[in-house]
DNA sequence: TTAATATATAAGAATATAATTATATAGTAA
DNA sequence: TTACTATATAATTATATTCTTATATATTAA
């Protein structure tokens, strides 16, 4: 794919304001769905479908464990990417079941 | 207006391939929009319509001269665009009626 | 096995986006 | 003034986006 419309892609996948909540939240490690559902205040369904978004985008990657799955930001970033993260206000997770389990605390 | 609006608008604003074009001819000074639709192979009112976009992001400004009026990026950019910006290839114009008579070949 | 839970996908509706054509505006030239 | 040129705006249309609800899938627990 033409570098423009790489860009153009990763640009889009960014451009709404709830999927910069999602990288916020995922600033400070691994969070799972059900705690950004908590913080887009939005039907579980949409949030799975903004993360598949970002994840297409190659923004996000993510990690199953059981029945739950953990998003996090991708190390590798395009440079314009990786600004726009450096920039966002990280939203700190108050800690679900999932991670709690796993002595993530 | 929220820091994370302003985000959205600024990044909404550069997430299309026929705006980051637009950037792209913008990075060696000023062009004007004859040449732009050139460039864009859409309709005038097309160009027209987008950078006013891009303006409205406060990412170009706009100089009268006569009837025609030429764009130029702002100086001053948020860390996240102005990154944008420096990954863009530089598009290069065939100067027009209205550069020439600047005596700005 | 059945039930419960976490997440994903499908279908549909409301809204936003980006193009087009037609028209308006504003400046210059005759 | 009238005619011409460059650009902007309006109206329309096609398509994309983003949500919702309903349903499917996959894992774990009983």
């Amino acid at each position: 794919m033409n570098q423009l419309l790489i860009m153009e892609k990763q640009l889009k996948a960014v451009s709404d304001a709830n999927r910069l909540k999602l990288l916020a939240s995922l600033k400070n490690g691994e969070v799972c769905v059900c705690d950004l559902v908590e913080i887009l205040q939005v039907s579980q369904p949409a949030v799975s479908q903004q993360l598949r978004k970002l994840k297409e985008a190659d923004i996000i990657l993510e990690r199953k464990k059981g029945t739950w799955k953990h998003y996090r930001l991708n190390d590798i970033q395009a440079p314009y990417i990786q600004t726009i993260i450096d920039e966002l206000e990280p939203i700190s997770i108050h800690n679900c079941a999932c991670t709690i389990e796993e002595g993530e605390v």
